[in-house]
DNA sequence: AGCACGCCGACT
DNA sequence: GTCGGCGTGCTC
């Protein structure tokens, strides 16, 4: 008797209460090529409807009730769409992050290699339909049916809308009143064309054509000097009709073979670049890295470099890199999603050519489909990518490389809320890999890490061309005002502008928008409200004139007078891009100046465009936000001009510090990258703020030092973990006595496992983004060390299955997120 | 979520 | 009587 075999299916069934593995008989005749990480087709539910499904374990025994138990109806591919450490990195995910089984393994899989089964009916022939008796619902079926000829299941029952529709459909094809066809699943296409090649061995080639046949005796000479060619080169090389080409391989003179192309998102060919010298710097920190790997050292495992901008950081990945490819394994680099330009891409194409896969958000469906399928069929070695690249299916990974490790992209923000460099850590962990983490000014966690041995630091202080970083100049806005300028600019700011204009060099004013409005700040004194058991600032609600809290709830309200200086000039803070770009104009009728902000980029191309307008010296003055922070390399910009520095200082956020010293660092970096030293004019309301006066002095480890006590003091990472709970809904009310109940049954479960005070809830209290689109959102916030974090989690998410299920409630929705980069 | 089942009122 | 509406609970 042969053994049974039973699989472990995810389905897809995007719901909580379905969010369980699915135990389903594989049948005889699979039993030999079934694996897990294939995609299945599996009956589901009373009407046994198939559905898509992924293996996740295979296993002998079944473990539930075996009359239960249905069979595998169907293979969807003939390739595995998961391998084994993606299996485990998932399953390790959805218990990190509390998501579900489907959005983790669908993250993992290229958007368009999914599909919903569907089916064509069409009315049967033979049959004379006046002569049968149908209820009410059978007949709307049938006429629909007869008006359209072939109708989608899918269409039909959308179109129609009549409940309880499938009894009568069953009906209908049981008795074959109506046929219905499977469809195949439209997914992405693989481009084919068609190879020829020639087929005779003539040696006149006049002799087995008519000479009228001119077209074609040229497409046998050029086939007999070039061998095997694609038709489409052929037809455009000789301006010759695919007719020619039919007509000689009806004759049997040349072949067809059709073959598989992949699309390349990489258009250009790069001139190959060679390997830089490399700085006394960059070899330690390469050598250093090298040794460690090649003693396999399993204990340390990541690596942070710390190199100020212009270092060359990427130079010593690509010399990694290069190692790796000689050790025959494969690489992933990880990129912030507006750093992927072309520029980006060209520095790993030009070293590593054909072996560089490019993953972006702006590639196209089918692009992003065969780029996946070369790095699954082993084409590609090195993987360009954002965030979704450290899912790369990669069978021999050697290292994972992630720049400018502090960027926010790298958490993301959909689920499942997962954080890249963590991601990261645990499939090195899984696949016995290396981790390297680089930026100019890490994040106050990663850095914690190194100091405690957790991550081995690697440290570079210098710029790699000598250039020296710029000088900065730190202006009080405050004193600006004391002396009558209440313009947007400075007299340094103006004064240097000037003299760059004078001098034809380039300026970049860049303009903080980032927590715009809503906090509350003097602009006599720079005071700005904050809660004193949160030190953060409050929120200011326009509609109460409260200012409030958004970590404790604490409100106050809000002062007309500042209680620092008496002055009435507090109030809260606001400027736009444009208004700055109209008042240079303004000032600066001569120059030539352009805005890059969401409004001027939108459209495919313009940000590229506009750039290329900059490096090519057609342009005096860019004006920009965040976007102009990173990787910009010009030569000729040596003024960087900084509008409000400390507005981002001041969002209700306790990272707010570090994101602002991040910024004024990363846009300082921009200036002077040439042979000319560059200098950078700061304004500010709070000159002696710490993450202002140390990014003057380009100066991240005192910063670390400072911020790092903070973060002790009240709690926040790397020291406690947060757990941030969101439940919206559109009726308030609804929503804060859901919260309520919700906070108080993960308080029970949690005390059944956890000590009481391991951990701190601090809630229900409103989301510093109070309504969006009509919701209102209200939060949870839990602290927690590493220790009872796993229990934690677990509780919560008992919890919220359990409250999904009984509720039955589309009225709150939620979200829950793990140490987020943002509580808002 | 989807879907079927089952219990009720409305209507041929 | 039966058709269709909506509440309830399950899905390998």
């Amino acid at each position: 008797m042969n053994n049974r075999l039973y699989a472990e299916i995810v389905v897809d069934n995007r719901h909580m209460n379905t969010d369980v593995l699915y135990t389903y008989r594989v049948p005889s005749e699979l039993q030999k090529t079934i694996n897990t990480g294939y995609r299945v087709f599996v009956p589901f539910g009373k009407s046994g409807k198939l559905l898509e499904g992924i293996i996740i374990n295979i296993k002998d025994n079944c473990g539930v009730d075996d009359n239960k138990i249905k069979e595998i109806h169907d293979m969807v591919d003939n390739d595995r769409v998961l391998n084994d450490c993606q299996i485990k990195l998932g399953l390790w995910m959805k218990k990190h992050y509390m998501s579900k089984y489907l959005d983790v393994f669908r993250t993992m899989i290229p958007s368009g290699v999914k599909g919903k089964v569907d089916y064509n009916l069409t009315l049967n022939v033979e049959i004379d339909y006046t002569n049968i008796v149908l209820s009410s619902k059978e007949k709307k079926i049938i006429d629909y049916i007869s008006s359209n000829k072939t109708v989608k299941l899918s269409t039909l029952k959308k179109e129609l809308d009549i409940s309880n529709i499938n009894p009568a459909i069953t009906n209908l094809t049981n008795n074959f009143f109506i046929l219905k066809q499977r469809i195949e699943k439209a997914g992405i296409k693989k481009i084919t064309e068609k190879i020829i090649s020639i087929n005779t061995n003539t040696e006149n080639i006049e002799d087995v054509l008519s000479k009228r046949a001119k077209r074609q005796i040229d497409i046998l000479k050029y086939l007999k000097t070039n061998g095997k060619v694609r038709q489409s080169i052929l037809t455009k090389d000789l301006n010759v009709s695919s007719q020619s080409i039919k007509a000689l391989s009806d004759k049997g003179l040349i072949n067809i073979q059709i073959m598989d192309i992949t699309r390349n998102p990489i258009k250009e060919d790069y001139q190959r670049s060679e390997m830089l010298k490399l700085t006394a710097e960059q070899r330690v920190c390469l050598n250093e890295i090298k040794e460690s790997i090649s003693l396999g050292d399993s204990q340390s495992r990541t690596f942070l470099l710390h190199g100020v901008t212009g270092s060359g950081k990427t130079e010593v990945y690509l010399q990694l890199i290069d190692d790796m490819l000689k050790a025959k394994k494969d690489s992933i680099v990880l990129v912030p999603e507006i750093s992927l330009t072309p520029q980006t891409v060209e520095r790993f194409a030009s070293r590593f050519g054909d072996n560089v896969a490019v993953i972006h958000s702006r590639l196209s469906q089918g692009e992003k489909f065969d780029e996946w399928r070369k790095i699954r069929d082993g084409k590609v070695k090195i993987v360009v990518g954002a965030r979704s690249a450290v899912f790369s299916p990669f069978k021999n990974l050697g290292l994972i490389i992630i720049d400018e490790e502090h960027e926010s992209t790298y958490k993301s923000s959909k689920d499942p809320k997962y954080d890249t460099i963590e991601v990261a850590k645990k499939r090195c962990e899984l696949e016995d890999a290396y981790l390297l983490l680089g930026s100019a000014t890490p994040s106050i966690e990663t850095y914690y890490k190194s100091s405690i041995n957790e991550i081995k630091l690697l440290e570079m202080r210098k710029r790699a061309n000598k250039s020296l970083l710029p000088k900065v100049h730190v202006i009080d806005m405050k004193r600006e005002l004391a002396n009558g300028n209440k313009s947007f600019f400075s007299r340094k700011l103006y004064d240097e502008i000037s003299e760059n204009l004078k001098r034809k060099e380039q300026t970049i004013i860049f303009m903080n928008r980032r927590g715009f409005s809503t906090f509350v700040s003097c602009r006599s004194c720079g005071y700005v409200v904050k809660c004193d058991s949160c030190d953060i600032s409050m929120t200011y609600h326009a509609n109460k004139g409260m200012l409030m809290c958004h970590y404790c709830g604490k409100a106050v309200k809000a002062p007309r007078i500042c209680p620092e200086c008496g002055s009435k000039y507090i109030k809260y803070f606001g400027a736009g891009t444009q208004k700055v770009e109209e008042s240079i104009k303004k000032y600066f009728k001569d120059a030539r100046v352009i805005r890059m902000d969401n409004d001027t980029t939108s459209k495919k191309g313009s940000h590229e465009a506009i750039l290329k307008k900059v490096k090519n010296n057609e342009i005096d003055i860019l004006i920009g936000t965040q976007m102009i922070t990173k990787g910009l390399d010009f030569p000729n910009v040596t003024l960087v001009g900084i509008i409000a520095a400390d507005m981002s200082l001041n969002l209700p956020d306790f990272r707010a510090s570090e994101r602002t010293f991040q910024l004024l660092t990363q846009v300082s970096g921009r200036a002077g990258r040439g042979t000319r030293k560059g200098r950078v004019v700061l304004q500010t309301y709070e000159p002696e703020h710490y993450a202002i006066e140390l990014s003057k002095e380009h100066d991240f480890i005192e910063f670390y030092n400072n911020e790092i006590i903070m973060r002790r003091e009240f709690d926040y990472p790397p020291f406690k973990n947060i757990i941030n709970i969101v439940l919206r809904g559109k009726n308030e009310s609804i929503v804060k006595t859901e919260i309520e109940k919700f906070k108080q049954s993960i308080i029970n479960n949690i005390n059944s496992k956890v000590n009481r005070n391991r951990y701190q809830l601090i809630g229900p209290i409103t989301a510093p983004i109070y309504r969006i689109k009509g919701y209102y959102r209200w939060q949870l916030i839990l602290k927690a060390d590493n220790i009872e974090l796993d229990n934690i989690k677990d509780s919560i998410y008992e919890e919220y299955k359990k409250y999904i299920k009984y509720k039955m409630c589309s009225e709150i929705l939620f979200n829950i997120s793990i140490n987020p980069y943002t509580i808002m």
